[in-house]
DNA sequence: CGAAACCTTGTAGCGGCTACAGAGTCAAGC
DNA sequence: GCTTGACTCTGTAGCCGCTACAAGGTTTCG
């Protein structure tokens, strides 16, 4: 198949797939004598298995070394699972960070009685005041 | 102060404080005779007040927005609710999303025992069996 | 035969910095 | 006075993971 039914099977854009392949992550396919890509279905099954690696957020660098590792099949699995866990670990700071950053802007929103002028606004208030301490203290350690 | 004095009160990098200068975030300071930017406490408190507000992770051009509103006190004080309330809707569904993907995660890892090969790894054969399927499912409406 | 839909490469843009290159300025020590 | 080092200046390029555009070639269909 050529690269605009790739995309379609995989729901990707076409761009994406030139961009893994000059990336690295997919191999570079056959071409037609004019030049075309032609791909098999081994293809769109690497294609699918980065995608899904990245609906699972992971970067692309990381996509590729679990590439890497699982084409030699004697590496230990240890290597895999710590870069799943390593990523786990990345994924739920961020998720923290976001929840401590919900209930401030909860907190923040709860400030504005409706109807005012800027002049007497809680939220701008607060931002401007908690500017003033010594930074928010949902970034340090 | 000179820049580098103001970068550090504020624990910025100097460029950054230049690029906020270019992005219109922070006002243009007075020059030395040779050219460079001195800054008073307004520009601290500024520059804090962007900090500030990126910690709560809003973009730029919001962040504009809402010195621009802030700085015209008769706006009514609905618009500066509305854009923090839009921003905590996108942090609420990050949040949300980051939170489907840590319990993805979580399961993944926990498929591989330990001491054996990638030829028999749970986590590969996870990750390529849901590629196999018709994408994930939490990326699904 | 000609239009439309595909494909090709190369390049630039997004956001929010960060880093470098190459030049100028300034304060302190010798 | 002169050097050294720390600062500053501007301009440019890189990071990530795409996305979009330009300017051309190919294929397909009516």
């Amino acid at each position: 198949m050529k690269i605009g039914e790739l995309a379609g099977q995989a729901d990707v854009d076409v761009q994406t797939i030139r961009y893994y392949e000059r990336e690295g992550l997919l191999e570079a396919p056959s071409r037609t004598p004019s030049g075309y890509r032609v791909y098999g279905p081994p293809h769109l099954e690497r294609l699918n298995f980065v995608r899904h690696c990245r609906s699972l957020d992971m970067p692309l660098a990381e996509i590729k070394r679990l590439i890497d590792l699982s084409s030699d099949r004697r590496v230990s699995c240890e290597k895999v699972d710590e870069l799943v866990r390593a990523h786990l670990v990345r994924v739920r700071t961020k998720r923290a960070a976001l929840q401590t950053l919900e209930s401030q802007l909860t907190t923040l929103s709860a400030q504005c009685a409706s109807g005012h002028r800027v002049a007497d606004c809680g939220i701008l208030e607060e931002l401007i005041h908690a500017a003033h301490g010594e930074a928010c203290a949902c970034h340090k350690a």
